[in-house]
DNA sequence: ACCCGCGTATGATCAAAATCATCAGGGGAG
DNA sequence: CTCCCCTGATGATTTTGATCATACGCGGGT
């Protein structure tokens, strides 16, 4: 599709700081980016495709530590840390950029606002992560999908844009595609959500109460 | 129990720098630490008990956003943000940290290897966060036990010390007790994992490939 | 000494999601 | 233009875990 110089636009776009800095990369499917034990030698950032963070012990058994997604940083931790502590793999075809750990920390030790910014960044992903956590731990698909829209979603909820597709989705929320299929047609035959093109949108009566939260 | 002041032998230990500047202080079950819109005075370390971050649509659905358990630091984001974005809750008694904002921001701003220390804690936040997510994604109890033992074993995986009840396990693994006593008994009779008193270890033998994590 | 609460444990039943299977429609590649 | 692949969608069947119920041992408190 694009030559592999990775020179369409790209949908996110990173502090100028950094852009100056790092480089924009594709990688295959299946392509390695970094092994365990290697140096670190880059922070990466996702702007399409899919990079897996495994952990493989000796008898095969793949251990997935992270899913990277557009948007999402990953192998932050190599700013501090002599080696990686896991395998990379490009799970798809992806579009990088590839951030040199060197000039990163330069950065982040010369730059005061820039230290701020690169911390913020990493307190927003902290905070989408647990996010993610707690509605993994919800029971049915219904709960993730609200708890998805509420948490996700602009101004305080009520509404998101979908990324991806539906399956896309329902990866995110630890659920076959049939379920999730399957539970917004029931929501929104039920009339709690309104599904408008790549947008879902939480109907702003049925608010039923939730108690607060058990288990 | 122990008076409210809070004077008994702490699990966890803090850097100095922090100890210095912050003081402990017990909460009773259903205390609310803050709300959401509150001026970000502080940011918490979890000794003991349960705080829950919340937040509350107006038509009283609590989402729960996050349940910071002992050994974790939580509302780290008040450093860089002038206000709590969401309701904390000490869902149990809970014995907590409590750091001034302001002056955790100094720490970090004149004192270089500090800051340095920080950025290490949160980011091995973001990767435990990280892996479990990619856990609670798992389909059976099982696997989760597994992936629990190899991601937060001592010295690559095989073996792990839990720090509470089975109870406690099952709620971090997302799933009822019950389904985990049937599953590690059903484990530890077909061989694959070893219970010795509070460790939770895995059987050499038994390690079957795990297919490259699908879905 | 007794009771209560909690963690551990196991059985029976039931609901929900996984799995497998099939099909329609749209968009891209040839 | 046609074919094929992928997403969206739905049905049938199976599997899993949630739920409810019961039981036992232990430690603390009255």
């Amino acid at each position: 599709m694009t030559p592999a110089g990775a020179s369409q636009t790209l949908r996110f776009s990173l502090p100028q700081s950094l852009q100056a800095l790092s480089r924009v990369r594709d990688y295959a499917r299946g392509e390695m980016l970094f092994r365990r034990g290697d140096p670190a030698r880059s922070v990466f950032f996702v702007h399409s495709g899919e990079v897996r963070m495994l952990r493989s012990g000796r008898a095969g058994e793949d251990i997935l530590l992270h899913r990277a997604r557009p948007g999402e940083y990953f192998a932050e931790a190599a700013v501090d840390c002599p080696e990686y502590l896991c395998d990379a793999l490009a799970f798809q075809r992806s579009t990088l950029t590839v951030i040199p750990k060197g000039r990163l920390a330069t950065l982040l030790a010369h730059d005061r606002s820039f230290a701020t910014q690169w911390n913020s960044v990493l307190m927003r992903e902290l905070r989408m992560a647990r996010a993610r956590i707690e509605r993994l731990a919800l029971a049915s698909v219904a709960e993730r999908v609200r708890h998805f829209v509420l948490t996700e979603g602009r101004d305080d909820g009520c509404e998101v844009a979908l990324a991806g597709s539906l399956k896309d989705l329902a990866r995110d929320l630890g659920v076959t595609h049939e379920a999730l299929y399957r539970t917004l047609a029931r929501m929104e035959k039920a009339g709690e959500i309104i599904r408008d093109g790549n947008a879902l949108r939480l109907a702003a009566s049925r608010r039923g109460k939730r108690r607060p939260a058990d288990r």
